[in-house]
DNA sequence: TTAAATTACTTAACATGTTAAGTTATCTGC
DNA sequence: GCAGATAACTTAACATGTTAAGTAATTTAA
């Protein structure tokens, strides 16, 4: 197309920000996209977005969950949770139980046909994970995690 | 809190999905999520959004694009490269000029003013960048980065 | 030459992220 | 007890992402 990314280390001295078009911010995002693009078509097909599929895991994996808790877990903030958590249990994919002793909290489980639906959706998102995993090399992303890990908790600091 | 999170390792042959809690879309938003927040709160004294940053930067690394190759370049779609070139001309960081030989397209040109902020604003992501590099270690963003280039070419197959 | 296809961009509509304000419930210190 | 602080969630408002439809300019091919 045009005649630019010819070099990559003769950077002279001047260059402000860094090599242009490279920062970790969209690095990620793109990294990011490429991998979910390959597992939202199938969640498409049952109407489930990302952000609910991560709560219907993280219930299958552990009922009985509070809000709060989940919201923590599946990295959301709690006002997506609620718009969630309203959504799944309209579609009856979810329950919701007011814990006894804190009114404030509320517990919420997978119905039946939550189950059912993750228990559809499931293998073919571990297939396409193993999918994913071979192209790239199981060691490389078990790397890429491990670096990504500590990237957060270099820069909590 | 409560008592999990004490195996790691050492994972029954039957659960389903893979080790949970732990997906790569999650982990790579968590990591993007963590760098942002160090550059977020200064771009927001200039009242720029990341994406409006991150125009500017390429624009001034190369002025007189035309919009879909600044929206290739800065991984935004065309409608939000439209929202933001639409902002920063009616804030006179940008101005725009119908390319003659195809009145279709425009090229954006960084203005004088946006030149200045520009020059306001890069030392100091300049200096936040190297903040986390030191932090985290340049071997291992350059790591980093190169994992997330390969799982982007390996998923595009 | 001109009708159909394509391209560059815009607009609209809706999902999601994010901040702040609101509600209700629980806790704290007096 | 009880007023004030805090906590768990909800709602509202607005920015951004994303898909689809719309518009206008250009290309194509009969």
């Amino acid at each position: 197309m045009s005649q630019l990314s010819s070099k990559k280390k003769s950077l002279p001295a001047d260059l402000p920000v860094r090599e242009f078009g490279k920062s970790l911010p969209m690095s990620l995002l793109r990294a990011r996209e490429a991998v979910m693009k390959k597992f939202i078509s199938h969640l498409k097909k049952h109407d489930l977005s990302p952000q609910q599929w991560r709560v219907i895991r993280f219930l299958q994996q552990e009922d009985g969950l509070e809000m709060s808790e989940l919201a923590e877990r599946c990295f959301l903030m709690m006002p997506s949770m609620s718009r969630i958590s309203k959504n799944l249990e309209a579609r009856g994919l979810i329950t919701r139980k007011t814990v006894a002793s804190d009114q404030r909290r509320s517990e919420l489980f997978l119905s039946d046909s939550g189950r059912i639906l993750y228990s559809k959706i499931a293998p073919k998102s571990a297939e396409r994970y193993e999918h994913i995993t071979q192209q790239f090399g199981e060691e490389k992303i078990e790397l890429l995690y491990q670096l990504l890990d500590e990237l957060v908790v270099a820069l909590k600091e």
